[in-house]
DNA sequence: TGCAAACATTGATAGGGGTCAAAAACCAAA
DNA sequence: TTTGGTTTTTGACCCCTATCAATGTTTGCA
């Protein structure tokens, strides 16, 4: 992990106005830039270890990163992806003090660690900011039970496409006209741990998707042939 | 849903130091007294359906309660269990105001309704409450997932015994001279809805675990012969 | 007490998806 | 371009669990 010397304002960073902090003010935002470690991460390296004692939390400034759990047999689940401008590791410190997951970094990433001192003084200083991690902490928890409805009754199939279009949302483009194109940013592993199946059926399961000419898969790149049929076999509103 | 007339006090709640609400004042329990509505609920009734929009929270003074989701294909799964002393639709009301489940009565239960304004001004009151559902919410979130990780890899009968002794933990009784005993506190199909499978699983799971002289079940009461050598199975310490 | 309805168990069956192993494709570095 | 390692795909196999159907059992109510 490489501490980058150079401090680039908390004020000036592009993930600014969508983070839990944007209510601060710039006093407190110039407090965080004094005492903030910048630090410069490539894939593959952990953030934090599962069952470490929280000291801090990461803002991630840009880059990727993934939220994994093991379980008592030591398999592991890629529970979700974290984006810039997310903070990462608020549950620890909010909570009971030790991860309960580990986070990796995913794509090279830039990450401002902030001191569990300087958050604690902020939410003394500032309530509405332990609004922010309420609300944060209350949509994951939305997420999570939906994601385990969803996956005790629909099929591989079928959850692939969901999650598919759930990571068009974040991370696709194109248009009706140019075609809808996704640059899936993970590997295929992981998208099946995201889903919860075994790689070999995920592979399996493009394989019919592209028989089907639903999408076309070329590595990592997913081209959306007749995204209104996917919206229908999902049984959602495009 | 019958409104009863008898104000019982807050203060003196069974419950009262048990809950999100208990750095309360006097003084600020007896605004809640004032304000709240005892209702005295039968098992089937539904409290509160997904979709709603949120008016407030329910205390549970005594029963049962469970927490469901339903899927956009109409299936249902059995999220959690509700005990006296929680505070249920908190999550609703603090987060974008739509139940994103339903509250079902599973056991003859008396409730008391918070109305949201109420809650409102308790929270711009006493940020410690805030903290509390933060802390709540945050330890839901921990169960959701690892439930979650652990339904992936595991079987049936593992999930089983681990919800038998989740359940054990809450509702149990007995020691090591007398037998440990559990009266199971909802039917076959909502505990096979707890662990996501067909209730016919259940019952051929149960019916193997009596084969192999782990648990004794008589209808709702499982009497658990040998618990050492079930918490062996599930990798877990007694 | 007896009947009907709900609940639970058992049986037979089939298929989805996991697992293991091998082949293929991809990637990075020399 | 070659080489070696990793990732991904394909194949073969079969187990676990869902499903459907039938039988037993409990419950609640008249």
């Amino acid at each position: 992990m490489n501490i980058s010397q150079h401090h680039s304002k908390c004020f000036h960073c592009k993930t600014r106005n969508s983070t839990e902090w944007k209510d601060l003010t710039e006093e407190q935002l110039e407090n965080i830039d004094k005492y903030k470690k910048v630090s410069d991460l490539q894939a593959g390296e952990i953030i934090y270890h599962q069952g470490d004692k929280s000291d801090g939390v990461y803002c991630i400034q840009s880059g990727l990163v993934g939220i994994r759990q093991m379980d008592a047999e030591g398999k592991e689940t890629l529970l979700r992806l974290c984006n810039p401008g997310e903070t990462i590791g608020y549950r620890a410190l909010l909570g009971n003090g030790e991860h309960t997951h580990f986070a990796e970094v995913l794509a090279p990433s830039h990450l401002c660690f902030i001191d569990r001192r300087v958050v604690s003084e902020l939410l003394a200083k500032n309530p509405v900011i332990g609004e922010r991690f309420l609300a944060r902490s209350l949509k994951e928890l939305n997420e999570a039970e939906t994601n385990f409805v969803r996956s005790q009754h629909l099929n591989v199939r079928t959850r692939l496409l969901h999650c598919l279009m759930v990571l068009f949302e974040q991370y696709g483009s194109g248009d009706e006209r140019s075609g809808y194109v996704l640059k899936i940013p993970v590997s295929r592993k992981d998208l099946a741990s995201l889903i919860a199946v075994a790689p070999e059926s995920v592979s399996r399961t493009i394989h019919r998707l592209e028989e089907d000419n639903l999408v076309r898969f070329k590595g990592r790149n997913a081209h959306f042939s007749d995204i209104d049929a996917i919206f229908d076999e999902i049984g959602a509103i495009h």
